[in-house]
DNA sequence: GTCTATAGGCAGATAGAC
DNA sequence: GTCTATCTGCCTATAGAC
């Protein structure tokens, strides 16, 4: 099918997905309508379906997009810091600082939807988890040779044990909009891979 | 109002309510229609709304259910097992056999949802989170002074954690239908608190 | 690209008979 | 307690004019 990349100006298209996102990420893709997007942009319904066919196709579009800006986020990290420990420090600040807007992380949210979703979007929620598990298995690989960070158990294990806990201090301390109480699960989680 | 308890026999209202608990658990509240559960129970969409007047009271007499059913584990969990270790073991396994069955904790899947809740289903979310923590702080209390678990931070910190991560690990791990993924994380957090 | 108009379905909820 | 019938409203989606 042709992607909305194809048609010439794709400005408004970034806008949906702008709103959209931000509305995943506060009430879950089945809590939101067409409807809401339209009267936020000011435009009917209608135009919203020229630029995705579908809230399937629409939804999948956005994981994309989420995914792509993430992996970007986790360049950025490997550019700029060297030491694993502060690696993941700033890994957690990613979530620190979506959960400060009083989102969740998209693939989070979606992972509680799971079960609802059209088939495309759950194979990219699973996709987001696997490349954010591997970068991390990575960092905590490369720690443990340089002994800047100490752990039992496999790096894939840990990788994993990171990710679950940071999802679900995002979805504990959200409804109580205390950021403190996702920090303080984040510290003692990174307190344990100390050397 | 008079709640479904005033009225003669309440073995539908039950029955309606195990449906409901089954469907929020696996889809999430606002996934699941007054249909799904007649149609299961085979009786119209009428006669749900005899027991339950509204969707918001069906959804809140479901966590006021499942608090009181988890606080019974709870209960049964300080009778049954003294050592703060094997308690904590314990715990974690009740949310593995909610996962068995390919749910999500209640709480958990709703806070993922809270936004677009009741209120008092939000109170009520948040009332099931702060027993839990209660609970797991009052364990981490004994255990420290017994000296069968060692942590650094506030035993409310810790139990904060716990609870992020066991509700995490059942959020990311329930996609790949894969418990081992659960377990790691799960076995990774207890192995943190061992002295 | 955006609009009006509308289709067709499903949602939660109520009235009133039995 | 359960039913039939019905209401109102919202949802995703499409046809066709501009």
């Amino acid at each position: 099918m042709a992607s909305q990349r194809t048609k010439g100006d794709n400005r408004t298209a970034d806008r949906i997905l702008d709103i959209a996102e931000r509305l995943v990420q506060t009430r879950g893709f089945n809590n939101f309508s067409y409807a809401d997007i339209a009267k936020e942009l000011r435009i009917t319904t209608a135009s919203l379906h020229y630029h995705f066919r579908s809230k399937a196709e629409l939804g999948h579009a956005l994981i994309t997009r989420y995914a792509a800006q993430f992996g970007e986020s986790l360049q950025r990290i490997d550019r700029e810091i060297s030491d694993a420990r502060a690696k993941l420090e700033a890994y957690a600040s990613l979530y620190a600082s979506v959960l400060k807007g009083r989102r969740m992380c998209m693939c989070g949210i979606l992972a509680a939807e799971y079960q609802t979703l059209p088939r495309p979007m759950q194979r990219a929620v699973i996709g987001f988890f696997d490349d954010n598990q591997r970068w991390l298995a990575g960092v905590l690989d490369n720690g443990q040779r340089e002994r800047t960070l100490a752990f039992s158990g496999s790096a894939d294990e840990v990788a994993q044990s990171i990710l679950s806990t940071l999802e679900g201090a995002m979805l504990v301390a959200r409804p109580y909009a205390d950021l403190s109480k996702f920090n303080a699960t984040a510290r003692h989680l990174l307190s344990g891979l100390a050397n």
